[in-house]
Parts: structure tokens; C-alpha cells; sequence
DNA sequence: ATTCCCCACCTTTTT
DNA sequence: GGTGGGGAAT
């Protein structure tokens, strides 16, 4: 008889959620279809865990787990915890004969990274290429660009829809498995008279990415999908898995859904988690109809768990997070009701300008960890990237150390992607986009003579030996050109160890670099840190691929261990800190115009959106809540030393019922603490005439 | 054809 | 505060 002790510490929805199904003498452990709806704060993952955990336990081989996970943090936790809770139950009875069940466990990741690893093992069943790229969202903008250019639509009178926008439109079609025709019509109109041009557009983008060999995001999940639409295949695939467990299930979209539902067509083994208050990313396609809809789909219907007990914040934070969804016209009424008591009332904290809120949490974040709350255990979120730039300036100011989630754009930078750019190309020789970016950096190689260069390559079957046949322009110094044959040449070779190709790739491009970037020194430092972090990866494609399908997450990711140690306060938008927990959290610009985002304004439904972005930022509190007020914020669509601004912009979310639930406070600007003369203190003396002097 | 220089524009959220 | 586009010089 299995151990039941991994149970004890679970509440009854909790234990029922975990045991759906029944174990089967040598055969394994079968289960119907299950929801858990499962509130902010509810052990979700916990409860996932040991779901886990319990079918291990029960007799299922790990390696016959498939979990869909939102990030990869996410899964990482995941495997990490359900393993943690099958050791100590297994030692129970076993004496610790447990192996890695981690390691086993090794189906666990985000839908496109499952994709991937499925699409290169049955690659040969597609027509694939096994060494396709994969390649981020501003590629294949960049990429679409180039089409919509070649397609003669840039130079239209009436002006073409830009580059995002043509990406944004094919994104979505795919995705929400609309037509053109209604994607147009539901979120652009003002594009819908370019139909035709657009469709010729996308069958264009289509193909060029199938001829070098490119998979965009959409890729990993259309071939997915359209692998599981051969039966033999699909079969094949979804007979692999005894169990598929997806996380965040408010926030997947139709196609993530329709390629659960092959896989698991009768919904055997099928578990998905959710929160249909959570849901945040209909900006990507996701439809909250999957989670609601889910029961029915079945027959009989899905078993539907229920998690409300909340064991993350007190009563107090919740009560403001549920005075919060009251006000949401539709939705699932839910109450959280808390077990660890009342708590501190939540605070609504006006005050003058966003300066003044940018001291105000620095007194407190420090007041906070003088209480002995370190400042990990505390957190700002923000509804976008920008909001935190003031705070950025006061935080170094006063020398409080802090990490940033969300918003980092490190694979952004021209010179990483340059760097980048060499290795993908080495990686896959028919990556176009790649191989283009690679030879502009050249002196004298342009578009075009990187085009032909291109073609050149093309016609003598993708080995780069045959850069070697092809004449440079004249501007171009023998030398530029030998190097990069030679580089390349290397780079090729399939006995090369990973190892050391970057640093080489590194020396080869610091020429160029510095040619390139007016102050290269300041950027430097970002090649150093990208070589640092491709130690981390056993492969050049591993690298290349992993580095797209999950970029760092903040600066921490990149300058690796040492920080972990090191406390520092943690700065993040919402949508990065969902799913986790602070003691403290002070939430940014609850004003009109942030929340809800002044580019959601007009409709309702993205204003509820925005609604729930509020409810998740709140219930990430367990202790201690304070909303931000500032009365004048700026506007940010203005000029560089525009001052439009405006004032009492208070948030429609801050209603009546909602401020009874909080504390008003009022914090103004200590007279001269802003003021740089007073934090000079130190006793640095500088010669400015000689600075001055040395200027010319 | 390439490069250089100036200007406009922009900044929601992310796999 | 950086990037991408457009226009002029080489």
C-alpha cells in the first residue's frame, strides 16, 4: 500500500484535488478530466505539487508527466518542490531509496518550450529541419519589415500598417484560430481595408521563414498543433504522457487549448489549474473561455475542485483585493477568506508627485527592514516598465540595493544582437536574418552586397567554405573579409566544443563593436556578462534557442550567484510577479491613466483586464498593502522636457467600498530631502577646472 | 551603394 | 535615451 503521509498537511479541496482518480494495481493511476479553480493565495502550486507527487508515489513514471508551466521559474519550482514532497514520503517507507525524480521529471516547461523539444525530436515527421532557429518577436518583426518593403506596401500614399502592428494582427489570427477577416474586424479596423495586401504579406513571411529554416513563437505552436492533427502522430505524441498538468490555465488561447485537447481528447489524465480573476494576458490571445468552459467540454463533465482558502495574506489585504472584484460586473464571485487573522489594515498613501512617492517608499522599505523584514521580503509593482524610473534614481540615491523584473531589454541591444546574430548564423546557414546582420557589420557591406553575398552562400549549398569564392566590394579591406571566412569556417565546425566560441566570436567582433557604438565602453560590459551566461548552457543551439524562448529575467539572472546572497528590495511589473508572494507590497501610480493603462481606456473589457492586473498585484501581499496615489502624474506621452501632467487623477478601482477597506494616509516631501545639497555629505572634492580643461 | 547625420518617435504587459 | 527612418554627402 502507497504512503498516504504526504497528504496530512492538505485541506479537504486540497486532498480531493490531489487524489482525483484511483491508483491501479500495476497499472498505473487512472484519472478523468479535473479543474481546480484555485483563488490568489490558495497553495495552487502546492496542490500541484503533490498532485504530482501522489501520482510518483502512486506508481507513474516521471518521465511520463507532461507539465505546462507559464515560465520557466515556474516549472523549475514545480519539479523541484513535487520532488522535495515524493523524498520525504518515499523515506517514510522506503528509507530513502528515492532517485532523482527531478531529474525524471524532465517534461516540464512553457508550451513553447515543450514545443520545441517535441518539434526537433519529430522533425523528420514534418519536413522540418531538426536545426531550425528560433527566433524572437523583434526578429520576426524585423523580418516582416523587410517583406512588407519588398512587397512595395511601404510606400503606399495611404500609409500600411507598421511592422508590430502586421506582426500583431498575424499573431493574433493565429492564435485565437480566427480568419483574417475577423481579426480585423474585432481589434483593427482601421487596418481592414489592407486585407488583401496583408494576407499576401503573411504568405510571403510564411514562406521566407520556411526557406531559412526560422520558427517565430506562433511556429512552435502551429507545428505542434499541426503534428497533432495526423492521427498516427498525434496519437503517438499524446500516448507518451500518462498525465498532462497545466498551470495558469486562465491564460492560455485557443491554440494552446485545441493542442491540449488532442493530445488528451477524451480528457483522461488531464489536469488544468486557473483563476479566472487572474487572468492578465488577453493581450496575447489568452481566452478565459478555456477555464470556464472546460467542465462541459467532457462527458461526463470535469471533475471541478475549488481552492478558496487562502493561506498567503491576512484578512485585512484581502479584503481590499475582494473589495477590488466586487466591483467587476462579470465575473465568478469569490470570497477569500483568510486563515491567518486579521492583520494590519492596508494603507492608500497620497502624495504630491511621483518624487515624493519615490521617497516615501524608500522610508519605508528601510523603516520596514529596520522591523527585521528584509527588503527580498518586499516588493513595488507597477503596471509598466517605465513607472519605476524615479524610484530607480532615489533607490541608487540612497544606496538601497534592488533588483528589477519584468521590462529588461539586455537581448534588445543592438551589440548583443550583433554578438548573437554570428552564433546563429554559425548555427543554422540558412538563417537569412542572421547571415544579414552579420555581414553589415563589415565596412562597405550594405543590403545589397549582403544580399548577394546571401545568394552566393545559397547557390553553393549553405557551407560557408564558399564565402571564400566571393568577391567583397572594394571598400571592404581583404582583411574584414578573410577574418570573417575564417571565423565562420570554424564556428562550422561540428568538432568544435562549445566551449570558447564566444570569447572568440567576442574578439573577432570587438573591432567592429568599436567602430560600430560611439561609447562602447559603457556596452561592454554587456558582452562580458552574455559570455558569462553562455557558460551556463552545454551547447551552442541550446544556448541560442533557450536564450529566445526564455530571456533573463532581471539583471540578477545575468551576473548569476554572488547576488543571491546580498538583500536587495525587488522591483517588478505585475504580469513578471505573478504567482509569487511578498511580506510587503506597495503598488505604483494607482491612478487613471495607470491603472486602468491609458491605453485601455474605452473598452470595457480591457478595462477589466486591467481590474484583475490590480487584484493580482494586491493579493501578492501577505502581511502589509499600501496603494500609491500620487495627485500629479505625468502623462507620458510627451517630449522629453514636456511637463504636461494631471491632477486627482484618481483610479476608477479606488471606490468608495474599496477605500473603506484601507487606511488614508498623507505623505509629503521632507522640506530638503530631495535636495541633492544635503546628501553630499560625503567628503569627495573634485577639481573641476582641471575636468574643464582636459574637455579639449 | 554605403555611410553619416539629423530628426521624429516612442515607451503596456510577454512566450 | 535610444532607435529607426529619411535625406544628403561620399
Amino acid at each position: 500500500m502507497p504512503t498516504t503521509s504526504h497528504l496530512d498537511r492538505l485541506n479537504g479541496p486540497q486532498r480531493k484535488a490531489v487524489t482525483h482518480g484511483e491508483a491501479l494495481p500495476e497499472k498505473g493511476y487512472r484519472a478523468g478530466p479535473l479543474l481546480i479553480v484555485a483563488g490568489a493565495g490558495t497553495g495552487k502550486t502546492d496542490t500541484l505539487a503533490h498532485r504530482v507527487a501522489h501520482l510518483v508515489i502512486n506508481g507513474v513514471d516521471p518521465a511520463r508527466i507532461l507539465m505546462l508551466t507559464f515560465t520557466r521559474r515556474a516549472a523549475q519550482e514545480m519539479r523541484r518542490r513535487a520532488h522535495e514532497i515524493t523524498r520525504k514520503a518515499l523515506n517514510d517507507t522506503l528509507g530513502g531509496a528515492t532517485q532523482s525524480i527531478a531529474q525524471r521529471l524532465s517534461w516540464a516547461g512553457t508550451f513553447h518550450s515543450v514545443g520545441n523539444r517535441l518539434l526537433r525530436h519529430y522533425a523528420a515527421h514534418l519536413q522540418l529541419d531538426p536545426h531550425f532557429s528560433v527566433i524572437d518577436r523583434s526578429d520576426a518583426a524585423d523580418l516582416m519589415d523587410s517583406l512588407r518593403e519588398e512587397l512595395g506596401f511601404a510606400e503606399r500614399e495611404q500609409r500600411f500598417p507598421r511592422k508590430d502592428t502586421c506582426l500583431g494582427i498575424y499573431s493574433n489570427r493565429v492564435n485565437t484560430r480566427s480568419s483574417l477577416a475577423e481579426v480585423l474586424e474585432r481589434h483593427y479596423p482601421w487596418c481592414a481595408q489592407w486585407g488583401g495586401e496583408l494576407a499576401q504579406l503573411y504568405r510571403a513571411y510564411v514562406e521566407q521563414k520556411q526557406h531559412a529554416n526560422l520558427l517565430d513563437y506562433d511556429d512552435l505552436l502551429l507545428y505542434w498543433h499541426g503534428m497533432m492533427a495526423e492521427p498516427r502522430l498525434a496519437q503517438h505524441i499524446g500516448a507518451h504522457f500518462d498525465h498532462v498538468l497545466v498551470d495558469e490555465f486562465q491564460d492560455t488561447n485557443r491554440l494552446q487549448a485545441e493542442i491540449l485537447y488532442a493530445m488528451k481528447p477524451d480528457g483522461a489524465g488531464l489536469t488544468v489549474v486557473g483563476d479566472d480573476a487572474q487572468a492578465i494576458y488577453s493581450f496575447r490571445a489568452a481566452a478565459v473561455e478555456n477555464i470556464l468552459g472546460f467542465p462541459e467540454r467532457f462527458t461526463p463533465p470535469a471533475e471541478v475542485v475549488t481552492l478558496a482558502q487562502n493561506y498567503r495574506s491576512t484578512q485585512q489585504v484581502l479584503d481590499v483585493a475582494n473589495a477590488v472584484m466586487a466591483e467587476a460586473p462579470r465575473q465568478h464571485r469569490k470570497y477569500l477568506l483568510s486563515i491567518r487573522g486579521e492583520g494590519a489594515r492596508g494603507r492608500v498613501v497620497t502624495v504630491d508627485d511621483l518624487q515624493t512617492q519615490a521617497e516615501f517608499i524608500c522610508t519605508e522599505v528601510l523603516k520596514k527592514r529596520e522591523a527585521s523584514v528584509p527588503l527580498k521580503r518586499q516588493v513595488v509593482l507597477f503596471r509598466s516598465g517605465s513607472h519605476s524610473d524615479i524610484l530607480e534614481v532615489e533607490l541608487t540615491k540612497r544606496k538601497v540595493p534592488f533588483v528589477k523584473y519584468g521590462g529588461l531589454k539586455f537581448l534588445e541591444a543592438a551589440h548583443i544582437k550583433d554578438l548573437l546574430g554570428v552564433l546563429r548564423w554559425a548555427d543554422n546557414p540558412r538563417n537569412t536574418l542572421a547571415a544579414f546582420r552579420t555581414l553589415q557589420l563589415l565596412p562597405g557591406i550594405g543590403p545589397v552586397h549582403a544580399r548577394a553575398a546571401i545568394e552566393h552562400l545559397e547557390r553553393a549549398g549553405h557551407s560557408f567554405a564558399a564565402l571564400k569564392t566571393f568577391a567583397p566590394p572594394q571598400q571592404t579591406p581583404e582583411i574584414d573579409w578573410r577574418r570573417l571566412t575564417e571565423l565562420m569556417h570554424s564556428l562550422a565546425d561540428p568538432q568544435r566544443p562549445w566551449a570558447g566560441q564566444l570569447s572568440m566570436v567576442r574578439e573577432w567582433y570587438q573591432r567592429y563593436f568599436e567602430r560600430l557604438y560611439e561609447q562602447h565602453h559603457t556596452r561592454q560590459g554587456d558582452l562580458e556578462q552574455l559570455e558569462l551566461l553562455s557558460g551556463q548552457f552545454p551547447s551552442r543551439e541550446r544556448f541560442v534557442t533557450e536564450l529566445t524562448l526564455d530571456p533573463p529575467h532581471a539583471t540578477s539572472d545575468l551576473s548569476g550567484r554572488p547576488t543571491l546572497d546580498d538583500d536587495y528590495l525587488v522591483l517588478s511589473t505585475i504580469h513578471s510577479a505573478k504567482g509569487m508572494e511578498w511580506d510587503s507590497v506597495y503598488v505604483l501610480n494607482v491612478v487613471d491613466g495607470s491603472f486602468p493603462s491609458e491605453f485601455s481606456t474605452g473598452k470595457p473589457e480591457l478595462i477589466e483586464e486591467e481590474r484583475r492586473l490590480l487584484y493580482v498585484a494586491l493579493t501578492r501581499a501577505q502581511n502589509e498593502l499600501a496603494v500609491m496615489v500620487p495627485l500629479k502624474f505625468h502623462l507620458t506621452k510627451q517630449a522629453r522636457t514636456g511637463d504636461a501632467h494631471v491632477y486627482g487623477g484618481r483610479s476608477r478601482f479606488m471606490t468608495e467600498r474599496v477605500l473603506k477597506t484601507l487606511d488614508p494616509v498623507t505623505f509629503h516631501s521632507a522640506p530638503g530631502a530631495s535636495d541633492a545639497l544635503q546628501d553630499s555629505s560625503s567628503t569627495v572634492t573634485l577639481d573641476v577646472g582641471a575636468r574643464l580643461r582636459e574637455m579639449w
